[in-house]
DNA sequence: GCACAAAATTTAAACGATTAACTTGTGAAA
DNA sequence: TTTCACAAGTTAATCGTTTAAATTTTGTGC
């Protein structure tokens, strides 16, 4: 491999006016010689030795990613979007998942991430990270705890699909809250009365957001608020069987549900399947996720999509605006989601100006977003 | 962050006595001074700059991935897997992801994977990763094409499901031609007369390898090799919808289906309900990748799952054996898929003597197993 | 032609580890 | 007592960059 020195020597130059070009370091070197160092390092194939540079200089192009389960298809897809945007601006990416779903991590009352042994792992990766030059963290969640505190760095870092309420932190979700109201206006429009609510667990940052969305939309519509329309599972479809069943148990039967993960959804169509009701007439339905599943169940499922490898892209970009010198950025963003009308609800979307046009109001966490 | 000079100062020693200690050169230094170090080491929290390790020894516990597309449920398993054998031995990762699938790849004749850009992108991949200071490269594929003598690299480089032919090169994959045999011979021992085969494209190693499987097990019945009850497709359900048509359009129509993947399962599965055919009775069906749809598609999919995670696995111990020393170890592993039986075909294993006894005799590449 | 500022380039010291080569100390054999 | 081998440590060069500081070159106004 070339170095530096061979660049130089070929180019008839000191290492440091290399080094300078190769920086852009404009103002400290004639057009003449930058012309002639930059040929001889194509010519040679001049390619820095990053852990030079990091070593000599504590930054780099090298992204380290810490991620609670690249088997999910949430991290998945955000780690393809950093993978873009990095490749795009030639940075590279460290890989440091954790395997959350290996571990016993969520058993009611004690959640993993909250021991210390994931608080261990967790400063070790950064550590290892910061020991190889990385230039920033992005931390990757499965988006189901406020993990707000945990992670200390002097690194920049931004949260992807993570909640966390220090306003000082950078991150980037999806809209929960607004992407909710606007899938349970959708269906009071349609002139659905009793919208049930097959919710994720009590505990969960993003399942309280859309649970402010239902409401909204709800209180917006002047719509009845039945607390017995509101029914909690795990996001396993058995929970989603097991909330239906009560839902149609109810004196007055819901006439629609939202259900917050897609996997709930399709346990609860088994159960109206069974009870012979009309999916899509009877009753209407829409799970949320839009995962691969939702057009192969029958009836096809409506959901709503979260623009994950978007995420990933902010992400990314956000933190190689922050490490690329002080240009400021917004420290929370919240993209819209999408909502992908299928045969178990025929959406349609608002005239312009109904849209969630309150979405502030009853979020009480709105005071967070900076 | 505490250097090695710290330590060195504090346990009242030179750097490279620590150094030595640190990789354990135990015939250099006396138990006693290691002790000091270690202890020294322990209180400043000592972690060894990588990134200086790399310079100057261009030897590192970094592993760099070089995979095809982060978003498929393959690479993304075996990446877990990768991962978690890192984590044991104490390696990084770092992701080089090549994003094929968001590229124009395969049209048919022309596979991106042989053009002059992949190769220029998997070079540059690969050259970046030794300037980072990787020490060994794991080339994640999507198992689908022939990539012999594509990579060049002085590292050690494992492929992980992906094929080759060349001898030298490390490999692991799971073992598709003996799993197709054990399939085949489970239907056939069921009475099943005439299989139909719903194969992946022509030009798919693997898909070429489940058909070897399938002929082997109806040569040794001595069952019908009818050529028309093979049809190809091209992973998607819409193709396995198609093949499947045609199948069922035949004089004999066919009495059991094995479909080289779960999408093209689901295609067919429609089609025959379409038909009214009773599916797990008037005829059989399997899958290949054991993906969640199976359990939620009514009947469940009886499948084939790969074992994604342990292939990673393997891969990267055999990347570290490769690195940390002149170690042998097996050029070649092709671990066992395992048969899933669920409602569209009741899988009974074979009695022990049976399985797949012969599969070298007509595994026309059973030479490159080395 | 001179003084002096500004621009362009070079020099050389880091960064934090590894390791060949060297020094010192100890004990056994001659 | 001398010699030599060996074990236990140390010294210092090195990996390929970056960058403050020093130096040289160029340009400008008088």
């Amino acid at each position: 491999m070339a170095t530096l020195k061979d660049v130089a020597e070929r180019a008839g130059v000191s290492t440091a006016t290399v080094s300078y070009v190769m920086n852009n370091k404009e103002n400290k070197v004639s057009e003449t010689v930058a012309q002639k160092v930059r040929r001889a390092a194509r010519e040679l194939g001049y390619q820095p030795n990053i852990a030079a540079r990091a070593l000599r200089s504590s930054r780099s192009n090298i992204i380290g990613i810490v991620s609670e389960d690249i088997s999910t298809f949430q991290v998945n897809n955000i780690v393809q979007g950093i993978n873009q945007a990095a490749d795009r601006e030639n940075y590279q990416i460290l890989l440091g998942d954790l395997n959350l779903c290996g571990k016993i991590w969520h058993d009611g009352r004690q959640d993993y991430s909250l021991t210390m042994n994931y608080r261990k792992e967790v400063r070790d990766k950064i550590e290892i990270f910061r020991t190889v030059g990385a230039c920033g963290i992005i931390y990757v969640g499965m988006h189901d705890r406020d993990i707000t505190g945990l992670i200390r760095t002097d690194m920049p870092l931004v949260y992807a699909y993570s909640y966390t309420k220090n306003p000082g932190d950078y991150m980037v979700n999806n809209d929960n809250q607004r992407v909710a109201t606007q899938a349970v206006e959708a269906m009071l429009r349609q002139g659905r009365k009793r919208i049930g609510l097959i919710s994720g667990p009590v505990e969960s940052v993003p399942a309280y957001k859309r649970l402010m969305g239902y409401q909204t939309a709800l209180m917006e519509a002047g719509a009845a608020m039945d607390p017995a329309l509101i029914e909690y599972g795990d996001w396993s479809p058995y929970s989603g069987e097991k909330a239906c069943r009560r839902l149609m148990a109810l004196e007055e039967r819901p006439d629609a549900l939202f259900c917050m993960n897609d996997w709930m959804a399709v346990g609860a169509m088994k159960v109206l399947k069974e009870m012979g009701i009309a999916i899509g007439e009877e009753i209407v339905l829409i799970g949320f996720d839009d995962i691969e599943l939702c057009d192969y169940v029958e009836p096809a499922l409506t959901s709503i999509s979260i623009p994950l490898v978007e995420i990933g892209r902010l992400a990314a970009e956000k933190l190689i605006r922050l490490t690329a010198g002080g240009q400021e950025c917004r420290h929370r963003e919240e993209l819209p989601c999408q909502i992908i009308g299928r045969e178990t609800f025929v959406y349609e979307s608002a005239p312009e100006k109904e849209i969630g046009k309150s979405v502030k109001t009853v979020d009480k966490t709105a005071e967070m977003s900076a």
